[in-house]
RNA sequence: CCAGACGGCCGGACGGCCGCCGUCACGCCCCCGUCAUGGGCGGGGCGGAGGAAAGUCCGGGCUCCACGGGAAUGCGGUGCCGGCUAACGGCCGGCGGGGGCGACCCCAGGGACAGUGCCACAGAGAACAGACCGCCCGCGCAAGGUUUCGACCCCGCGGGCAAGGGUGAAACGGUGCGGCAAGAGCGCACCGCGUCGGCGGCAACGUCGGCGGCACGGUAAACCCCACCGGGAGCAAGACCGAAUAGGGGCGGCCGGCGGCAUCCCGCGAGGGGUGUGACGCGAGGGCAUUCCCGCCCUGCCGCCCGGGUUGGUCGCGUCAGGCGCGCCGCGAGGCGCGUCGCAGAGGAAUGGCCGUCCCGCGCCGCGAGGUGCGGACAGAACCCGGCUUACAGGCCGUCUGGCGCC
RNA sequence: UGGGGCGUAGCCAAGCGGCAAGGCAGCGGAUUUUGAUUCCGCCAUGCGGAGGUUCGAAUCCUCCCGCCCCAA
């Protein structure tokens, strides 16, 4: 079983990924990636803003994100990029499978060299 | 049964798979001479958001900073009385005022003879006020009207009055009777007000009686006066460990025991004496956990300023004005005693993700049993505690009030 | 966490106890062949919301809502 990611924590890693990285749009979520160059496990964040609702909702977002993040990057981790998750109005209310796929299309789009 | 008032409580339940944070011990591995300790991996047990965790409106604990004592002034807050409390602007009980048929609810509710300000518009008059219409008396009477030919009305002049009309939020007490030319606290009764006294009450206040003869309009959530309270900042408080800059720079002050060095004086001279000197030695001081010895390393000391570096970790940080139960005291807030329980501790921040069954509400289908779809409030701990305020689907319990029906 | 400020018409705003100025925009009219300009007129049952004080509240008090700023 893998460890949980490393997680981004400084607010100048969460600038560097937002204005240097790609910005991925998808219905439930976007995704922000930036490359590193060493092949070490993706590191990753979660931005969700106040615009989104209240404390509760603004929980509920991250933690789906979250919990989304875990199961894919289970069956095909990831390597030598930071990623950033923006949570949006809908990722609350979206089919968690279909916010899974949006996870792995966004993903595909980052890195299409090194998936087969 | 319907409508309502008050108080208290709950705020989805159970399960499956995969995870997260804390904690407890266990197994294996690594490090190691050994112990201690540390690190890694693994599975397991236990615990893991709220009644408001919210807003941050008050009060306290805790921590740091400041501070001789007292008074006055300023600033801010509070404001019926008594009690509860660690404290409060909170709560309880009472008083007064207002609302409701009622249960009950609401009120920042000290002082307006300490002073100052303000009271628009309307209205005759708005604060030691005032007379427009009006009422009454006297005198006059050209014109007009009536006439029983006296006069009267109208009108004019002089005077009295403030009852009625009208304005206003408010008009120098209200209602009734008497009185009067008409009127008026002018007199009387009741109500209100003021004042004095008795009684009840800790008090706010209530009540009774006498007197006054209506004299003292409102506004203090206007300035203000009075009484009481108040150091400042906040867990990013604060403490420690590590890392890094590094032998950083400037200014000022201070220490000289011995040697060295510099310099001055004395002496032909060996030498003696004085002064100075800190990227010179010894001494001395500090560090290597502690003591002694040896060894090694570091270093003038203090203050202020400038510049530079550091944002990793540990503690604070979960046992308290604690929850629950019982008994006693108190109308109550609450207090006392005994027993019992251990109840979140994150740090870009855990407490979750997905699924199933049940429960509740609504819609649709069905005669029905039932089926099906959608929804399940407000809201997320960030040092802690006591309150206040605000948000909230649905539901439960108790007491009480009004109405209807039945016995 | 602590502190400060602002919400007035579609927009910018004055007023700070009795009447809600002004400008831009908009609408109607006049002038003009038409347009611009200019001139005249109209446009806030109520000042973010709810209570309260007062005879009377945008204004004073209390509690909420929203937005902005500052310090650490």
């Amino acid at each position: 079983m893998n460890a949980a990611p490393a997680r981004l924590k400084r607010r100048a890693e969460f600038l560097r990924v937002g204005g240097k990285g790609r910005k991925i749009p998808q219905p439930g979520l976007v995704l922000q990636a930036l490359a590193r160059a060493d092949g070490a496990p993706a590191r990753i964040g979660f931005t969700v803003t106040k615009k989104i609702g209240n404390a509760v909702v603004r929980n509920r977002t991250r933690r789906r994100l979250r919990a989304a993040a875990r199961l894919v990057l289970a069956e095909t981790p990831a390597v030598g990029v930071d990623l950033v998750l923006v949570g949006r109005a809908a990722t609350r209310g979206r089919n968690f499978a279909a916010l899974m796929q949006d996870l792995r299309d966004a993903l595909a789009r980052v890195q299409p060299a090194e998936r087969p």
